[in-house]
RNA sequence: GGCGACGUAGCCAAGUGGUAAGGCAGAGGUCUGCAAAACCUUUAUCGCGGGUUCGAUUCCCGCCGUCGCCUCCA
């Protein structure tokens, strides 16, 4: 079964063929830390995320890049937000960018997003981006204004190709200023002159300055995964100009196709004061942060929120849909649980072999919905599908051995934990765990002769202590079992 | 104005030329000492108007509406 990818860079949805058999390079466009966070973000590296797992799972070797924005389009309309937070903290604007991409990763990482394979910043790559640069103003795509380098957009007859736009048609640029060292409104810079209070600058054959807005991206992607590469994605808001500035640059400087697959995710919107939704925006503040969220949400139900639509559509954040996305975890989640719980104490012979069959038919769906464009909402349906028969099985009153317990356990395992990270791996029983166990079964026992003596006040006293604990307790035909968080 | 996406039940949302997955919420029921969990039943003429077709929610045209991008933003 192929892979099938819509494909923004013509519009179409099509079959997946990488460069290299069985290796893909592919690059995200990362975010630019200045501040924390938020579901915005979380939204896009979640959806690429998934998709590396997916291709990971389905036996690929990927080769993950993903740039920290920590300089370049910084400045340009009056404020940069880098200098102006360093010195009110009174900083060096590099701490200030080391503050937020550390609590960027640590987002990531509680959100449960594997990391990128490489994390270029862009700080780091100013002579790679100046080479790229100098290789432009050769071939005469790029020319040098009072200091500052701009790539000539009537040069390159493809430029627009991703976006459908035709520089004619756009609206003029309003920065009156910067028009004047411009050829053209819409060319944009590759390099920027730094003015006297700017303190990120570098050495440049065209004087201190620092790099535009664009080719931190080109100049990254092509020393990691060479010019030509498989897989490009970053949200939509960049296809104009990021992005296409990105293919432009790299295709004139390269002689060669930049990336063969563009993959845009829709943005995350948020209701404004009359209700419409809005894109979240660092510049329109009405963003709430990783941090903020995880207050309410646990990661794996802003994962289920995030892939309870298609990737390329935009999601509107609200409580209710939150609260959607937390009821259908919890489902999933009680169903693995239990079964988890019942593998200690199944026999060892296997009643309910017959269920296999039906645990290949959920990794069927799962598969062709994954392999159709990474459509996770299919594939979560298809594993709330199994758990509906899961639940049936396992409140049927047979007898279900181990290794189907171990079956079920397997696919919730793989594809819910390994693919979409919505499950979280089986506890591992450490010398606490165990002990901790240990006494929960001993009030559990204690519980079970009160209600055998139906001594309800004592027996619900037990029950309501232990829920204060968060340990949650449900009385089974076979037994009382219980979770905690 | 240009470019792009979208409009499916109370909410989120998938999907198809032959009358529509899944989840949440609601209602009723089963189970239970109670609870929890779970299961069963139940809720849609797919924005509006034309056209193509034996037949369209799905294709085409028009209209209305919403969002995104065209300026830093995942």
């Amino acid at each position: 079964m192929s892979l099938m990818i819509y494909n923004v860079l013509g519009r179409q949805k099509v079959e997946f063929v990488p460069l290299e058999p069985e290796r893909i390079g592919m690059y995200v466009c990362g975010p630019t830390v200045q501040e924390y966070s938020h579901l915005g973000h979380a939204k896009t590296y979640i959806s690429f995320d998934v998709v590396v797992r997916w291709l990971r799972a389905s036996g690929y070797d990927v080769l993950y890049v993903q740039n920290i924005t920590d300089v370049g389009h910084l400045l340009e309309s009056g404020e940069d937000r880098i200098l102006r937070k360093a010195s009110q903290l009174q900083a060096k604007p590099m701490q200030i960018v080391e503050h937020y991409a550390r609590h960027y990763f640590q987002d990531m990482d509680t959100l449960g997003v594997q990391r990128p394979d490489i994390s270029p910043r862009a700080s780091a790559h100013v002579p790679e981006q100046i080479k790229m640069i100098q290789t432009l103003i050769e071939k005469e795509y790029a020319y040098v204004a009072n200091g500052s380098v701009y790539f000539d957009v009537t040069s390159a007859p493809g430029y627009g190709k991703l976006s459908n736009r035709r520089i004619d048609q756009q609206e003029a640029g309003t920065r009156e200023a910067i028009r004047d060292e411009k050829h053209h409104a819409e060319d944009f810079a590759l390099w920027k002159r730094a003015e006297p209070e700017h303190i990120l600058r570098w050495d440049s054959p065209w004087g201190e300055g620092f790099p535009g807005w664009h080719i931190e991206c080109s100049a990254m992607a092509k020393k990691y995964l060479g010019a030509t590469f498989d897989i490009h994605g970053g949200g939509v808001d960049n296809i104009f100009p990021h992005n296409e500035s990105e293919i432009v640059q790299s295709e004139c400087a390269n002689d060669a196709d930049f990336a063969r697959y563009w993959m845009l995710v829709g943005s995350l919107n948020v209701p404004d004061q009359f209700g419409i939704p809005t894109k979240m925006s660092k510049s329109l503040g009405n963003y709430v942060t990783i941090k903020d969220a995880l207050e309410t949400y646990r990661p794996e139900v802003i994962r289920m929120f995030v892939l309870g639509a298609h990737y390329t559509s935009p999601v509107t954040y609200s409580e209710e849909s939150m609260r959607g996305a937390q009821g259908g975890w919890e489902r999933l989640n009680n169903a693995v649980w239990l079964v988890r719980s019942q593998i200690a104490s199944a026999p060892a012979g296997d009643e309910g072999a017959a269920f296999t069959e039906r645990l290949d038919k959920a990794r069927t769906a799962f598969t062709e919905a994954m392999n159709d464009d990474f459509n996770a909402p299919l594939a979560v349906a298809a594993l709330q599908d199994l758990t509906r028969d899961v639940n049936v099985l396992l409140n049927s009153g047979t007898t279900v051995g181990v290794e189907t317990l171990k079956a079920i356990d397997g696919v919730y395992s793989d594809l819910a934990g390994g693919v979409l990270g919505i499950i979280a791996p089986q506890q591992q029983a450490g010398a606490n765990a165990a002990r901790e166990a240990g006494l929960i079964q001993m009030l559990i026992d204690l519980r079970t002769a009160a209600r055998k003596a139906k001594n309800w006040a004592e027996s619900d006293r037990i029950r309501d202590e232990l829920a204060a604990l968060g340990i949650t307790l449900e009385d089974r035909p076979d037994g009382t079992v219980w979770k905690g968080e």
